[in-house]
DNA sequence: TATTCAAATGAAACAATGTTGCAAAGATAC
DNA sequence: GTATCTTTGCAACATTGTTTCATTTGAATA
């Protein structure tokens, strides 16, 4: 689904800033953090408008935002499917951070597990990080 | 196990500052933010120093940190049977936190599962934030 | 297509968080 | 107590995130 698509699909309106993160997130294939973002977005970059429109996209569940390290942040498209879906869905996955090259990978096929949480302990969601080393780089 | 012979244990000199990191959170019996551990702290608090504890600290593995959000991380005293280990020794476990207290525990008797991950990606480590209501704030 | 109005933008200014270099002070071994 | 190496604290800087407000723009409607 291309960017405007999306937008509309959510009742969010288009504007370059958000058509330029939803297109950068789709050309990469994968989680990007801020300066991935900006460097693509080349002039059209404003850092004010940026983080206001990933809040906006974040919280009509177009994209999530991926907390490896306070320091290290990145930002990933929601699945497709989750697109479909008018009203917010948080599309609940893993994540893979490989210390090698510094990748970030959703594990959409990585069950979520219940966890055995102690009395009274109520789970609303949940962040998973597992981190080591991606194909590519465990390779040796 | 008394804050000088931690620092005794793990052969770190004994300063004023991580003496004081380290009370403060076994003082506050739970995980603190860098502020709580400041006001703690009144006038033998330096920031620069404190980050720099704060990285001693953790890679003795003395303490961990704990990054519920970007912006919200929480320091955490590592448990005592750690505290035993010569080498350091990550104390993995899964956190919780309350979205109605902000409060972070640290759920050492939940078991860390063992993820399914893709063909070629070996884990390491991970962390788990789990979100949603503590036992006093689910109590309604 | 022109009008309209709420929403989004971008600039400035601020606030919080984290890091580096360096001289002075302090902790431990002797 | 003295030597030595670590730690401290200051200054300065870098990065990240937020708020206010006047201006611009998107898109619904006439």
């Amino acid at each position: 689904m291309n960017a405007t698509a999306i937008l509309k699909l959510h009742e969010i309106k288009k504007t370059p800033g958000r058509i330029s993160i939803i297109k950068t997130l789709q050309d990469g294939c994968k989680p990007l953090s801020e300066n991935e973002i900006k460097d693509a977005m080349a002039e059209n970059y404003d850092r004010i408008t940026f983080y206001r429109n990933i809040q906006t996209l974040s919280a009509a569940g177009i994209i999530h935002k991926i907390v490896v390290d306070n320091t290290l942040v990145r930002y990933g498209l929601n699945c497709c499917e989750a697109q479909h879906e008018h009203h917010f869905h948080r599309n609940e996955h893993a994540h893979f951070y490989c210390e090698s090259c510094q990748n970030v990978v959703c594990l959409e096929q990585v069950q979520i597990p219940q966890f055995n949480l102690p009395t009274g302990y109520k789970s609303v969601d949940s962040d998973i990080i597992i981190r080591g080393k991606c194909e590519k780089c465990s390779g040796s």
